[in-house]
DNA sequence: CCAAAACGGTTGCATGATGAAACCGTCCTG
DNA sequence: CAGGACGGTTTCATCATGCAACCGTTTTGG
């Protein structure tokens, strides 16, 4: 049986862990970020299969995650770089981050700071639209087609 | 072969993946955080195989993700709750919703929106100490020891 | 009070995904 | 021009997944 599909879930989740839900996708789109471009340099430095790594840069690229440039003049050195919609990932990465040090203690011997000041980041907040913290239980899941009824009556 | 375990790279998101990283047990989380507290309600909402559902869940709670409780009086009737750690991981899942939204478009029936005024919630960002939004390329990796930096992106 | 259904699983099976290693064609490098 | 780096592909053993059937307990309907 292949792996149940979550695009047809109609939930904006599971769409994104459709694309960047397994195993090593965000891993590999971590160690983009950590400025890695080639193939052999994810491979290392992730410890993953080639097959695997192969699999994985594919489908990076075809949902627009990642593109694949030729870098080498004549044809085969490649590099894998990140795409508006990758770099976008950066606030995903960020908070996954920020949960594991707050509950799992800091396994990581990086620290991400601000480049011009050198000062750690702020922690990530969902906020409501005039700044306040809101927790899951401040916010509800909203029905777009009762809202319409609702207009409408 | 047993699937690579992530929790000796030394790296926060990594060790984040190991326990969440999975194709379902986002979704799970996810949703719990809709209200959902029990086994069939999962399933069926989910679409979830019950022998997948029954080791997500298990991990879960190895992880301290989610709790198990008797709610049932009499023995067989349990609940499935989110513990303050799995609550945590509202930010998470917020952000792979807006990133999702931003790039493959709503897929959503359901609109994200504080309980209170009915507003839709702010897009997360990453911020400096001073509250200025960072991109990846505003940030970088430092060794705790060491002076090594992150190769520019 | 009894039968049936719900609940929360467990087991078996077929199939897909994964990891390790070997192999391969092209390019560059000494 | 030989050897290695690069970016894969192939093969194979093992693990994970999805599906359906089954099961013991508890609740519910008549």
């Amino acid at each position: 049986m292949t792996r149940k599909r979550f695009d047809d879930l109609d939930c904006s989740v599971a769409c994104a862990l459709d694309q960047v839900g397994d195993w090593w996708s965000l891993l590999v789109v971590k160690e983009a970020m950590l400025g890695t471009r080639r193939f052999v340099d994810f491979q290392q430095r992730l410890g993953i299969a080639k097959n695997i790594l192969c699999n994985r840069l594919n489908r990076l690229v075809d949902s627009g995650v990642m593109s694949k440039v030729d870098a080498g003049e004549h044809g085969t050195r490649y590099e894998y770089r990140l795409t508006d919609k990758g770099r976008d990932l950066f606030t995903v990465i960020t908070a996954l981050r920020q949960w594991s040090e707050r509950w799992n203690g800091n396994r990581d011997d990086l620290r991400l700071v601000d480049r011009i000041s050198g000062h750690p980041i702020r922690q990530l907040r969902v906020e409501s639209d005039d700044g306040q913290p809101l927790t899951v239980r401040d916010v509800r899941f909203e029905d777009a087609g009762a809202e319409r009824l609702a207009k409408d009556a």
